[in-house]
DNA sequence: AGCACGCCGACT
DNA sequence: GTCGGCGTGCTC
């Protein structure tokens, strides 16, 4: 009689719960990585095996269910990536499942036949690259390095500009095998697709949230069996289930989209560089405008500095100080903006011209002083007309940028009664109304987030330069889908994004900035309408180093990254009460700052507790989240994230 | 007291 | 994800 072998194993199922104890009989057991199938909750579904177990143990547990199947053609998830799943649900701190969830959603997991792609979806609009620059000699042996670094290796490439950076990319992976280049965004991924194709053609596969299921299925079935040598994506490319990856690069590695919202709160960039180094591999972070982490990282040698400068596109500062709205025949906008962006679109070439907000202005009471706020933020209501294609009200409304609280605006003050109301602001309702009237000529205006041109003017059949127009968004939709390049670039009053919450703010509007002029055509110019010019100076001569120099100064004073890693701690509490056992002021966590909790509203009006962790190390920042969490009342929901953006 | 529905937590 | 336990609340 032979006697059964039974073995245990620890299998993850792609949802909200921690591993759990499987059973299998038999001598030919399945390595880490396999995927199963499992009875949970009397439903049979599929799992990975994360590892062998010690078994239910002796502690009078239930006795462990049994692997139904095993799924054949030996582990679809290689060892380092079950490195990397444990590492984000302890960096994280979330159960493995999620992070499995996350990392191949129900692609390997969900039953259903695979669809071979489709040719390509329209292409995006990647501009011809800059044969001189990537033919330098310093392009060529910082190409060298990349290409012949053995193990991990981390690079930072500081690119002149977004050609740059796409030649590069491309030149970094040719010829190699198991390359993955994620890109911030979907758009960006066409546009990645159309410079890899060439190098890779049918070897080259397509990863984002816009296939359908049975697609992406299709794309990790050609992965696992090796049929794919590169991979270009959105964040979840990251996870690209290579047997053998050797490039891991991440385009534009300062986007905030690289931020996962949901389920796990991972950033790319965290997981990209751990990933590299869990396989051995090289990541290469490319950038027009780097993050203040990663060019921190590269001044302390944990990557390596790839830098190439270029002569850029001008950027014109216009100090608009103590001038009252109005100096300009009652116009918001400088004479200087109007009167370029009239020669420009008078050329036939498309001009942008950003708004700090959306809708009209802010209409406060010139009697009184009185402007409505929010009354669940206590921030100003912004005047919505109601008029044009950028129509987001049924009737003149008040609304709240923040949480979306809506009113109707009445014509006199809530307060005093008074009729004289001066509207404060540059909002995108505000500065169409001024472009149909002051530029001379027919132009066709694209706002943001509307698919169909609105055209003013008469003789609607011709040829009309293109002005686009909307908030800081507005950059990223210009100039694309075949659409000449604008020459020219206008932002007004663009400080006012300093002043919302958040650390990164400045980086943020610096980056844009650079991102704007990068999308222009070669002539191009931005123009900066502004009341603090100072803030803009190392913006004006688009010093990075500059900028970033200042930038560092003021975060090491308050404790900011990169000095410091943050987390932030949600709680939603059955209604208002308070979220902490103790009464504030008594949390006691060692070794780390603790700030909060400071009641707050979000975007969909719901209130919720917050509460901010600084710690000095990662390792730090753990211990002291976990000792934070310590305090949180029963009975509320939580989430915690880390490294917020 | 008896039953319907819905939320929350556990799932090996 | 999906099941069931238990709490709330309504009805007989």
């Amino acid at each position: 009689m032979l006697k059964s072998v039974m073995a245990f194993f620890d299998l993850v199922f792609p949802m909200k719960i921690k591993p759990l104890t499987y059973a299998m009989e038999g001598t030919k057991t399945p390595p880490p990585g396999t995927v199963v199938e499992a009875e949970l909750k009397k439903t049979i579904r599929r799992a990975l095996v994360l590892g062998e177990s010690e078994g239910p143990g002796a502690a009078g547990q239930f006795p462990a269910k049994t692997i139904k199947s095993v799924m054949p053609g030996g582990p679809s998830v290689s060892g380092p990536l079950l490195g990397l799943l444990k590492w984000m649900a302890g960096y994280y701190m979330v159960p493995e499942g999620l992070a499995l969830k996350v990392m191949f959603g129900g692609d390997l997991f969900e039953k259903g036949n695979p669809r071979e792609a489709k040719k390509p979806e329209r292409a995006g609009t990647f501009t011809e690259e800059d044969p001189a620059l990537l033919s330098s000699p310093d392009a060529l042996a910082a190409l060298a390095r990349v290409r012949r670094a053995q193990g991990y290796r981390a690079f930072l490439l500081h690119a002149p500009n977004g050609r740059f950076e796409g030649g590069f990319v491309r030149e970094a992976a040719k010829d190699q095998k198991g390359v993955i280049v994620v890109c911030p965004e979907r758009s960006r991924v066409l546009e990645y697709e159309r410079i890899m194709r060439p190098v890779f053609g049918e070897r080259l596969c397509v990863l984002h949230g816009g296939l359908t299921t049975a697609k992406r299925r299709a794309g990790y079935e050609k992965i696992l069996n090796g049929e794919v040598d590169a991979v270009v994506g959105t964040r979840v490319a990251v996870f690209a289930p290579f047997k053998k990856l050797s490039l891991i690069v991440l385009t534009g590695e300062e986007d905030p989209n690289y931020k996962n919202r949901q389920d796990v709160r991972y950033g790319t960039r965290e997981v990209a560089v751990m990933r590299a180094y869990l396989e051995k591999a090289r990541v290469l972070l490319g950038s027009i405008c780097p993050s203040a982490e990663s060019y921190f990282n590269a001044l302390r040698g944990k990557y390596e500095y790839l830098r190439f400068r270029e002569e850029k596109p001008g950027i014109r500062v216009i100090a608009d100080l103590k001038r009252g709205h109005g100096a300009n025949g009652g116009n918001i906008l400088d004479g200087a903006i109007t009167a370029a962006f009239a020669a420009a679109l008078g050329k036939g070439k498309n001009a942008i011209l950003v708004a700090n907000k959306p809708g009209h202005s802010v209409p406060l009471c010139e009697d009184c002083g009185h402007f409505e706020r929010c009354p669940s933020c206590g921030t100003a209501l912004v005047l919505h007309k109601a008029s044009g294609a950028e129509k987001t009200v049924a009737s003149p409304s008040l609304v709240c940028h923040h949480c979306g609280f809506v009113k109707d605006a009445q014509a006199a003050c809530g307060v005093c009664g008074g009729h004289s109301m001066k509207l404060l602001g540059a909002g995108v309702e505000r500065l169409k109304e001024e472009a149909v009237k002051i530029l001379p000529g027919t132009i066709r205006i694209k706002v943001a987030g509307k698919k169909a041109n609105e055209k003013s003017g008469e003789d609607p059949g011709a040829f009309l330069p293109l002005l686009y127009l909307g908030t800081r968004r507005i950059s990223k939709i210009a100039g694309g889908a075949g659409a000449s390049r604008p020459q020219i670039a206008a932002l007004v009053y663009p400080e006012s994004a300093f002043f919302r919450p958040g650390f990164r703010a400045r980086e943020r509007v610096f980056a844009e900035i650079n991102h704007m002029a990068d999308r222009l055509s070669p002539d191009g110019k931005v123009i900066i309408q502004t009341r603090t010019p100072e803030l803009f100076r190392a913006m004006k001569a688009r010093d990075y180093e500059v900028f970033m120099k200042t930038e560092f100064e003021e975060r090491k004073a308050l404790g900011y990254p990169p000095f410091s890693r943050l987390a932030h701690i949600r709680i939603e509490t059955a209604s208002g009460k308070p979220p902490l056992k103790t009464r504030s002021c008594g949390m006691e966590v060692p070794g780390a700052e603790v700030l909060g909790p400071v009641e707050k509203t979000d975007e969909k009006g719901r209130k919720f507790f917050s509460l901010l962790v600084k710690a000095p190390s990662a390792r730090a920042l753990k211990t002291a989240v976990g000792a934070a969490l310590k305090y949180v009342a029963p009975g509320g929901k939580v989430t915690v994230d880390i490294d917020p953006v």
